[in-house]
RNA sequence: GGUCUCGUAGCUCAGCUGGAUAGAGCAACAGCCUUCUAAGCUGUCGGUCAUGGGUUCGAAUCCCGUCGAGAUCACCA
C-alpha cells in the first residue's frame, strides 16, 4: 500500500467534507521533518482560498476533523500553516507486516517496457582507467535500478575495436617488441597492448622532433612521421582484410578482451550483448541515402554529405566523408536504428561522458529529422562528469591517468591493512581475509563514486576515499554484517522470532518502519532520474538510523519476549532492505566482517 | 564567440517537479569500549546556498542578467 496515496485520499475526503468539492487544488503531503512531531505533513497554503481562513485555523480544522474521522490518524499538531499528522502505531505495524510478507519488496511489477543501457564502450588499445570505472559503475547500477522498476533491461557494450589507435599498438608491437605475449611476459593483456600504444607515441614524438629539426613545420612533421604513415598503411590493410594484419589484430584484441574480463569481473559488472564496431561501422550509410532523398541532408561538391543544423542553434555536421566512408555519427545513426528495430526497444540509454553532450544532441536531432521522433524522444544520453584527481584532471595524454586495475588493487590492499590494524582479520583464514578485503575495498570505491550526482565533475582523492568512516560503503556493509551477526546469535540461542509480534512500537522503531516503507519510492526516483545516488542516500540513511537504534536498544538482551521478537523482526527487515539496495548499486554485502 | 553543464560549511557531497530553523560525512574540539562487531554512538563548532534582479503568501530550488569553473563546436571516436 502506498502511504502517501492513502493519506492524500483521506485528506481529500476530509477537506471536501469541510469545504465542499475540490477543483484541482493541490494536496501537498510530505514527510514531517524530524525536528517536528508527527509522521506526515499537510501543507495547507494551497487550500486557503477554499477555507477562507488563516493557515493556522485551516490546519487546525482539518486536523480536528481527521483525528475524529480517520481511524489511522492518532494525533495532530499545527505549526504555522503546516498540519503534522501522527499515525497510529497499529498502522505502522500493519505496514511492517506487509513489507515483511513481501519477498520481492522493492521490485516493481513488470512495466512491459524494454530498455537498453549501453555502457563501458572501451577502446581496445589501452587498459581501463578511473573514468571507465565511473562509467561502468553507473551503467551497471542504472540497469539494475531499471530492472527493479519492472523494465526489461538489455545491458550492451559497444567495443571500439577498430581504427588508427589500434593500429598504433599493433605496429609498435611489431616494430619495437620482441614478440612478447601476455603468457610470456606475465602481463595482463590490455596492459601489454597499452604498453605498446605508449611505445608508439614515444617513437612518434621522437620522429616529429627529428623532422622539425630538419626544417619541417610541426603540422607537416606530424603528417610525415614514418611511424604514422606506417600506421595509416596498416589501417588500409586492415580494411582490405590483409590476412597478416587481420590475424594480428584478432590476436591482440583477444589479449585485450581477456584483460578487460578480469577488470569487469572485479567490478562486478556484466553485459547481455557485446557489439563490436568492426561489425557495425558500415551501418548507417543507407540512412544517409534516405536522408538525402528526403532532403534532410545535402551533398557538397567534394561529395561529402552534411546536415545544416544552424536553424536549431547548432552547426553543420558531417555525415559521410568525400570518399564515401562513414564517420562516428553515421555509425551511431545506424546502430541506434538497428537497436530499436531488432529489440523493439522502448528506451535507449547511452552512458557516455559529458564531452559527448554535443554529439548526442545532434544525434537525437538528426533521428527526429529523419522521421523517427518516437525514437529520438526515447534516447537518453546519461551524461556524467569527469573524475578529477587532487593534482589535476585526468587526461590520457598526460601521465596522470589512474589505471583501473591498479586502483582496485590499491583499494583492496588498503582495506586489508586497515582491517588488520583494527583486528578485524584476527582469526580469519587467508581466504576469509581476502574476501573481506575485497568486499570492503570495492564497496568503498563503488559507493564513493556512485553517491555523487552523475552530471557533476567529481573529485576522487584516493587517500580520502579509503577513509571508511562516515558516509561510505563500508559503513553500510558494516551495519549489515552487525545485523546478520545478531540474527545468527538469536538462532544459536534458539530464540524464536517467527510469527507476528504483538508488542507496541517505540518512536524510534516507528522511524525505522517509516524509513523502510520509503524504499520503493527511492528506487523509483532513482530510476526516473538515472541516479544511483538516490538509492545510495537512502541506504545510508537507513543504516545510520539503525546504528543509532542499535546503540540505544539492546535487542538480544531484551527480557520481554514479544519486544525482543519485534526487534529481531525489525532488524531482519532492515538487513533485507539494505541488502537489496546495495545490490542495486552493485555493492557486495558481507554476512560478516 | 555559439551551445550545454556546474557554483551550497575549511574539504567531499546531499537537498532542486517552490514550503517550516538549508542537511550529512570528513577535518577540529568534548564525551562514550566489564555490553548483541567502537569500521560505532552522543554533543560542540562551522553557511549573506557565487552575485544582482524578477515571479510568489513563500525561492538554494523557477525565470533573466553578471561573475567564476568545465565541456564542446574535427573528413577523431
Amino acid at each position: 500500500m502506498n502511504i502517501e496515496n492513502f493519506l492524500s485520499e483521506a485528506v481529500i475526503r476530509s477537506v471536501e467534507a469541510l469545504y465542499g468539492q475540490l477543483e484541482g487544488e493541490q494536496i501537498q503531503i510530505q514527510k514531517t521533518r524530524k525536528e517536528f512531531e508527527g509522521d506526515y505533513t499537510l501543507v495547507t497554503f494551497p487550500l486557503l482560498k477554499r477555507s477562507r481562513k488563516s493557515p493556522e485555523a485551516t490546519a487546525a480544522e482539518i486536523g480536528e476533523y481527521m483525528a475524529a474521522n480517520v481511524p489511522e490518524v492518532k494525533a495532530f499538531n499545527v505549526i504555522k500553516g503546516f498540519l503534522n499528522l501522527t499515525l497510529d502505531s497499529n498502522f505502522w505495524a500493519a505496514r511492517f507486516a506487509e513489507i515483511a510478507a513481501d519477498a520481492d519488496f522493492g521490485q516493481a511489477p513488470t512495466s512491459g517496457r524494454t530498455v537498453m543501457v549501453e555502457y563501458s564502450s572501451p577502446n581496445t588499445n589501452k587498459p581501463l582507467h578511473l573514468g571507465h570505472i565511473r562509467n561502468n559503475l553507473l551503467g551497471y547500477s542504472v540497469a539494475e535500478i531499471l530492472k527493479a522498476n519492472g523494465h526489461k533491461v538489455i545491458k550492451a557494450n559497444l567495443v571500439n575495436d577498430r581504427g588508427i589507435h589500434i593500429c598504433k599498438s599493433m605496429l609498435a608491437w611489431k616494430l619495437y617488441g620482441n614478440g612478447e605475449t601476455p603468457a610470456s611476459s606475465g602481463m595482463k593483456g590490455d596492459h601489454l597492448v597499452g604498453k605498446y600504444y605508449v611505445e608508439f607515441d614515444k617513437h612518434y614524438k621522437a620522429e616529429i622532433k627529428e623532422l622539425m629539426t630538419a626544417g619541417q613545420s610541426e603540422d607537416d612533421a606530424k603528417k610525415n612521421a614514418p611511424v604514422m604513415l606506417q600506421a595509416q598503411e596498416m589501417l588500409r590493410r586492415w580494411e582490405a582484410r590483409d590476412p597478416e594484419v587481420y590475424g594480428l589484430w584478432e590476436t591482440m584484441n583477444g589479449w585485450v578482451y581477456e584483460g578487460f574480463d578480469v577488470t569487469y569481473k572485479a567490478l562486478g559488472v556484466d553485459f547481455d550483448k557485446i557489439y563490436y564496431e568492426s561489425q557495425t561501422y558500415l551501418l548507417g550509410k543507407s540512412l544517409v541515402e534516405e536522408g538525402l532523398r528526403k532532403g534532410v541532408f545535402y551533398r557538397r561538391p567534394d561529395n561529402s554529405v552534411w546536415i545544416d543544423l544552424t536553424a536549431d542553434g547548432l552547426d553543420e555536421k558531417l555525415l559521410l566523408r568525400g570518399d564515401g566512408t562513414s564517420v562516428y555519427m553515421t555509425q551511431d545513426l545506424g546502430t541506434a536504428y538497428r537497436r530499436f528495430e531488432d529489440n523493439k526497444l522502448d528506451d535507449l540509454i547511452y552512458v557516455v561522458g559529458n564531452e559527448q553532450n554535443y554529439h548526442f544532441q545532434v544525434l537525437k536531432l538528426i533521428i527526429k529529422k529523419l522521421g523517427f521522433p518516437e525514437w529520438s524522444d526515447h534516447i537518453t544520453h546519461l551524461s556524467y562528469g569527469m573524475v578529477e584527481l587532487p593534482e589535476g584532471k585526468m587526461k590520457s595524454r598526460e601521465g596522470t591517468v589512474v589505471d583501473a586495475d591498479d586502483l582496485i588493487e590499491g583499494m583492496v590492499q588498503t582495506a586489508r591493512e586497515m582491517s588488520a590494524e583494527l583486528g578485524k582479520l584476527d582469526g580469519c583464514t587467508e581466504e576469509e581475509a581476502n574476501a573481506v578485503s575485497t568486499t570492503v575495498g570495492l564497496g568503498a570505491l563503488k559507493y564513493f563514486i556512485l553517491k555523487v550526482d552523475p552530471r557533476k565533475t567529481m573529485l576522487f582523492d584516493p587517500r580520502e576515499s579509503i577513509d571508511f568512516n562516515g558516509n561510505t560503503g563500508p559503513f553500510i556493509q558494516y551495519t549489515h554484517a552487525r545485523i546478520r551477526s545478531i540474527l545468527r546469535k538469536a538462532v544459536e540461542a534458539g530464540i524464536d522470532f517467527g510469527g507476528a509480534a504483538s508488542a507496541e512500537y517505540l518512536p524510534e522503531e516507528i522511524e525505522l518502519v517509516k524509513t523502510l516503507t520509503e524504499y520503493p519510492s527511492a528506487v523509483a526516483a532513482a530510476g526516473e532520474n538515472f541516479a544511483p545516488s538516490v538509492v545510495g542516500a537512502y541506504v545510508y540513511e537507513l543504516a545510520k538510523q539503525f546504528n543509532g537504534y542499535y546503540h540505544d536498544h539492546s535487542i538480544l538482551k531484551e527480557e520481554n519476549a514479544e519486544v525482543r521478537r519485534m526487534r529481531l523482526q525489525l532488524a531482519g527487515q532492515v538487513s533485507r532492505v539494505i541488502r537489496s539496495g546495495m545490490k542495486l548499486l552493485g555493492i557486495e554485502v558481507p554476512e560478516r566482517m
